[in-house]
DNA sequence: TTTAATTACTACTAAATTAGTAGAGTATAA
DNA sequence: TTATACTCTACTAATTTAGTAGTAATTAAA
């Protein structure tokens, strides 16, 4: 149950771009060079992001991208649903089709409740709340 | 970020270890019947939580499983942790060399306490929490 | 108006993971 | 001794992941 490197690249490249805020837009080459991932792949990855109105792009030479709002009205839970699809640890909630049998399945109570426990604790941070850590004193041994 | 079927299914077939505890050993063959999944996939699956200590396998004619341990001292976190192998969404923590470069990771903080907050979910509801809700008034339209 | 820089779009692919299937081996109650 | 049921290992098809590659569209600046 491994987060994708599409939501681990995505929030990283929402962090770099929230603490570069007011600075004007920053281009997709720097933003892959300074966190060393493939500018191609994050091209990729940062069109979800688009789409969903969390950052603004610039076409042409100079262009680039900004957040669309303060780092502070981004919350993780829009960042991670649009990266990864959306929050659900299991399908059976909407798709019937997906569990035929057992239409009172003894278990999946517990895995939308999960689903709910991981939703409200990713709305209950914002972009602004990773950027203090970014070069924190803690050291590793 | 969907669970697979193996915590699925092996959920599932604890519950029903649950539901039939003191009633002695249950054939893997009746369970894999009663829940519509694969004998053999479903007899590969029961193999780590056996492992775990979560139940109790009778080999031979007559043999079958049971649970090893009433269903209210068994949580869910012990149950989901051998089956996923693990509760991390990132390696990172783990094994520095999955993450080479950014020793001071932005997101690696918020991706571990999401585990944690996961974690302490399961930790907090047994096995026991799931049997009241087997076949539930609640009628789907 | 040309050029260089940058985002946007589409197609393809190698590797890893998932979700099984298959079959022989081992233990045990009757 | 025999049928039953768990155990172990190997194999495989389908899907997903994590990219690569190339081209098109857009725009600032020379």
């Amino acid at each position: 149950m491994r987060l994708s490197t599409r939501s681990r690249y995505g929030m990283r490249l929402m962090v770099v771009l929230a603490s570069k805020e007011g600075g004007g837009p920053v281009f997709l080459k720097e933003i892959a060079g300074s966190e060393g991932i493939s500018e191609k792949y994050l091209g990729q990855i940062i069109i979800p992001l688009k789409a969903r109105g969390l950052l603004l792009a610039f076409r042409g030479a100079r262009g680039g991208y900004t957040l669309s709002r303060s780092a502070d009205l981004i919350t993780l839970r829009e960042i991670v649903e649009t990266l990864e699809g959306d929050l659900k640890l299991v399908n059976c909630a909407d798709e019937p089709s997906s569990c035929t049998r057992n239409e009172f399945c003894s278990a999946r109570g517990i895995w939308n409740d999960m689903s709910t426990v991981l939703t409200d604790f990713l709305e209950s941070h914002t972009l602004a709340d990773l950027l203090g850590d970014k070069e924190c004193s803690r050291k590793r041994a």
